[in-house]
Parts: C-alpha cells; structure tokens; sequence
DNA sequence: GCATGGTGTTAGATGGGGCTAACTATTAAT
DNA sequence: ATTAATAGTTAGCCCCATCTAACACCATGC
C-alpha cells in the first residue's frame, strides 16, 4: 500500500506523462508540480521505484509501471467522481471542486466510489470534461478536440474540456457559462493569440486571452462528421 | 492547525473523557483506545499540551482544553454526518459506516460538512442515535435512557442508542433490525445479564448477552411521561 | 574538445510519530 | 512502613518526508 504522499507523487507523474504522450517524467517536473524541492522529488522517484511502482533512471526520469499506474487511475478515477458528485448533488462550481475532491480521493474506499458512480449513472466525463475512468480502470479513450485558439473566425465550436490546471481561469470561465457542452461561435483571433467568443443564444463576446484560450477545448460543429456530441 | 493524527489523539480523548463524565484522561487509556504502545500516547500527551490542546499533568492523565474539545466536536460532528449521509444515501449498514466516517471525517471540509447537513435536513442524532453537534459545535442534550440490562422483565422499551464501539455487535443488532426507533419488549433477564428481547410486532426472541445488552440504550414506554419520543 | 551553466543527485539535518528497553511513580498488600 | 506489583515516563532508536548545501552529470557554445 502506497502512503498517501506516494500517492500524490504517482498521480503527478501520471498526469504529466499523459499530458507529454508517454514521456518520462523528470524528477524537476514533479518538484515544479507538486512544489517541493528537487532532492525531495529524486529520493521519492528511488523510493518509488524500489516499491515497484516506477521504473526511474537517474538523470533520465521515470515510467510508471502497471501497479503504479493502477494506483494512480485509481485516484483520478476517485477525482472526477468526486468531483461529479459534488458539483451533481451540492452545486460546486467548477472551481470550486478541486480541492475537495484531492484530499477525499485518498480517503474513501472503492465501495463508497461505486456507490457515487450509480448515483450519477456511471458518468463518463467530469464537470470539467475529462474522462473518468472505469471501474476496472480502464481509461474510455474519447477525443478532447483542439484548443480554441486552432479554430478559424466563424466556426461554432462545442466545449468538450475545461482543463481544471487553474482556479482562477476555471473562474472566470464558469462565472460566463463557458463549461464543456457550451456552444460557441469564434469572433475573432488575435495575432497575439486572444480568442473572442460568443456564447451561441448569448448576446455577448467573450474574450480569452491565449492563456485561457489553451485551456478549452473544442469540436467544430458547423461542418463536422461528429453533430452527435 | 493539528495533524490528522493529533486529531485522532484528541477525539479519543474527548470520548473517553464524555464516558467518563468529564474525569481526566491517562495516557494508558487512549493507548489502549488507538492501540499505541504506553510511550507513544505519553509523547503525544505532551505535544498536544504544548500545543494547548489539553492540560497535561504528568501520572495524571489530561482535560481538553476549550481548543483541544472545539477540535474533537468538529470531528464528532463531521463524523456522525457522514454517518448518517452514508446510510440515508447509500443504503449502509449501522456496522459498515464506521470505517468510512473514521478516514474522511478529518479531510472534509466545513463547506461540504454544510451541505451534507443541509441535505439531511440538521439531524440531531446520527444511524446509532448518537446525538449530532450543531454547526455552532452545542452537543444537544439528550436523554439517553438506560442500558437493556436495567429494565425489568415486561417492560416494553423504545432503542435510543446503539453504541458503536464493536462492530460484530453492530452487525448482529442491525441483522435483527434492532437499532434506534426499535420498539422491543423484555423478555427476560438472566441473573448472568443476559437480555431475551422480542421486537414489538415481530414473533421473535432475541436473546442479548450481558456484554451486548450493555451496549444498547432505551427509555420505557409503558409508563413512560415521553411517549412522544 | 573543453569550459560553463543548468539540471539532477548525494549528504546530512530536522521534525513527526512510532517502537522497545530501562527506569521511576503510585498504589495496594502485608 | 515496607515492599511488590502496576502504571507511567524517559532514553534512545527507526522510518518517512522534507529541507539546504554541496557535489556530479550533461549538453551546449565556442
């Protein structure tokens, strides 16, 4: 049994090596992430590894192996249900979810997260979008689209993922109903990388600048093979 | 800001020192209760005294202090909710909750403690008829009856409280669906102790022994001036 | 192809919470 | 009033996760 710290680390390094496409993940990469200091990060990635939970190369990063990727599947799976759950039967906003859900996720047994699941009908996506994986933590692979700011002017786009990296723009989002499902029209793209929206049956514009913009992701419906999202 | 464990420490404190009414705590007691060894407890008698959580008097046990108890009252009350949001949702049984409430009691926060709360409609007492702080952290003071043992043979009793220290116990009583709100006649009592019970409107004897019936708390309500319980 | 900066690791310390072994108070029994 | 038994504490160790300071690797630029 990992301790809750392992833990931490392990979904750290998943969710870096997934975002990089199955890079390894280097010891400064966690620090960063997790905010502690480098040795701090090295002597973890050794203990890791000596649990079997990473293959780790000094100099060269690390690789989770299956335990440790079960592991931490386990916990985004604890995550997003969490996180559906409160937002489903508490109205949590989008911004708010997060730090809840990550310290529950270590605490509550695999009954209690089946018994969220049913409630909520086995979800397959998070308020912010992001899959949730399965009971037998198999990850439904589902297409996130682009970031806004790959669409051309004109196009109407459907949210389908809200990256939840930060509070502050998740914020800002939520507070203008710019949430996955959300239909929106690109006004314009600046050279500079700013997107204005238009929320479609809004009558406003939205501007986001790049910051912001790379974290939304969408499908084009104006001609697209998928209107069934 | 105390650690989980020190949160432990002091919630123990505070249910030995309510059994107890009120005397002082020894750290052979809470040793026992955690199963730590004599040292341990010791030590951590005299960090939770410099911390002001309690007074220590060494060879004589502790009192909480107004902070140690505002701390066990908030994990009482986080407890005995989700106690009762476990059962009332998701179906629990009376000797499963204890587990689940005993990890995420200390890592839920107050928000979401409001929202189950509110959910529940503020229940005063939790699934074993513990009485359940108020958001202002008041214990509501409530009666809590006698023990079976103590009734005499003919009486009919309504449960007030299940203690919820054994679970097999547990088990055995919500197996026989005697938990609070149950109505039982007494059958018999043994000089040994033992309790012969028959739930009121089920053709069934239910024999208790000492150890059990002493767990297990009701008022009469044959002559009774609180029929209205 | 070698110096140099950056990145990463080793060494050594710290604080928390736990243990065993050894010692000291307290209490009870004669 | 002593002493034996029990209860409680101190001493000293360990492991985990963290830190700072010092050192080693590596990938360049020239």
């Amino acid at each position: 049994m990992p301790s809750t710290v392992m833990e931490d680390y392990l979904k750290a390094i998943y969710e870096l090596q997934t975002e990089y496409n199955g890079a390894r993940v280097r010891t400064s990469q966690i620090a960063d992430y997790l905010g502690v200091t480098a040795p701090t990060a090295t002597s973890m990635f050794s203990t890791l590894e000596s649990n079997d939970y990473v293959e780790y190369e000094k100099y060269n990063g690390a690789v989770l192996t299956e335990a440790g990727e079960q592991v931490a599947l386990r916990l985004v799976r604890n995550h997003r249900l969490l996180e559906t759950y409160l937002t489903a039967k508490f109205g949590y906003r989008l911004s708010d979810v997060h730090d809840e859900a990550d310290r529950l996720e270590h605490h509550i047994s695999d009954r209690l997260v089946a018994c969220l699941a049913d409630e909520l009908d086995d979800p397959t996506t998070d308020p912010h979008g992001a899959p949730i994986p399965t009971a037998s933590l198999d990850v439904p692979d589902r297409p996130r689209g682009n970031q806004l700011s790959a669409f051309a002017e004109g196009k109407t786009v459907v949210v389908l993922e809200v990256d939840d990296r930060d509070d502050g723009v998740l914020e800002y989002l939520s507070n203008r109903q710019i949430v996955p499902e959300t239909a929106l029209t690109i006004e314009s793209v600046a050279p500079f990388g700013m997107v204005t929206v238009s929320p479609v049956g809004r009558d406003e514009s939205v501007p986001l600048p790049a910051d912001v913009a790379n974290l939304v992701w969408g499908a084009s419906i104006t001609n697209s093979d998928r209107e069934g999202i």
